[in-house]
DNA sequence: TATTGTTATACTCTATAACTATA
DNA sequence: TATAGTTATAGAGTATAACAATA
């Protein structure tokens, strides 16, 4: 068969249509290995983001995700009702929200992990190791350089 | 600096976040790139569909470019409202709308081609060409596998 | 006056269900 | 009755603007 997944040469070529089904696949097997965690693949971002790191505000961590901070808001009323994440006023400013993760949290986080491991597994399938291994750099090397917006 | 955007080596090394971020930072540029030929993205990429395959129904296209016939109506509404592509009634089944390029729409097609080519180069970035050909080619073999539901 | 978190609101993208016209 | 296209509607995900508490 072709190679373009059906859509014609130019089209299965472009970068953008290759990044945008390449996402949109790894996502789709994420919702079937996380669904049993109780844990979102936007969830699990914000939850690798709070662990390995210090206690940040709310803001700072939109801002890592880049996303708005209205947004963040909705993420963590989610997951602190999940009682994964914990907000607390910072006594020093007490406009600002520190958050945490909790021991569920990161209880949720460790399964949430090998879920999401394991759904890397199956989107890579065929690739070797050291294929993978390429994608994952170039990947990096592209995104990094654009990131100081 | 740290290779991750800031993020933390975790979630930085998540495909999942790779993948996502590449695209949405390609996706900018394309939406900076594309605006003066007036036609999005998303647009492009029906505009190559239909280009170098024959004439297709509705549904026919929606498949190929794995979205729904409804949002296809609305992708097409919006090209066939620029005059960039024609819907005529199939002779042989009249439910069945054939689609098709105008002259207008490939001439928008050639500049948005053209448009997005310089969108993937500043995405690209320093990488060599070498570099930038294998993560096609990667990203192709992780999507094509997946495309046959 | 400026900033953090929040709420209300809106916009985009996408899909499901119901309608129409043809078959 | 089944199918192609359409319309109405709803649900994510995201952002902008306005507000309350605090600085």
């Amino acid at each position: 068969m072709s190679n373009d997944g059906g859509v014609g040469p130019q089209l299965g070529a472009r970068l953008i249509y290759l990044l945008k089904h390449a996402f949109l696949d790894l996502e789709d097997l994420h919702t079937e290995n996380l669904a049993p965690t109780g844990v979102t693949a936007r969830e699990l971002a914000v939850l690798l983001l709070l662990d390995g790191r210090e206690p940040e505000s709310q803001q700072q961590a939109a801002a890592r995700l880049r996303v708005d901070r209205t947004t963040m808001v909705s993420l963590l009323d989610a997951l602190e009702g999940k009682g994964l994440v914990a907000r607390q006023a910072d006594p020093r400013d007490r406009r600002r929200n520190v958050i945490g993760l909790t021991d569920t949290g990161r209880r949720a986080l460790a399964q949430a992990t090998t879920a999401s491991d394991e759904a890397e597994r199956r989107f890579l399938g065929e690739l070797s190791q050291t294929d993978a291994r390429h994608l994952r750099d170039l990947l990096r090397r592209v995104t990094t350089r654009l990131v100081q917006h």
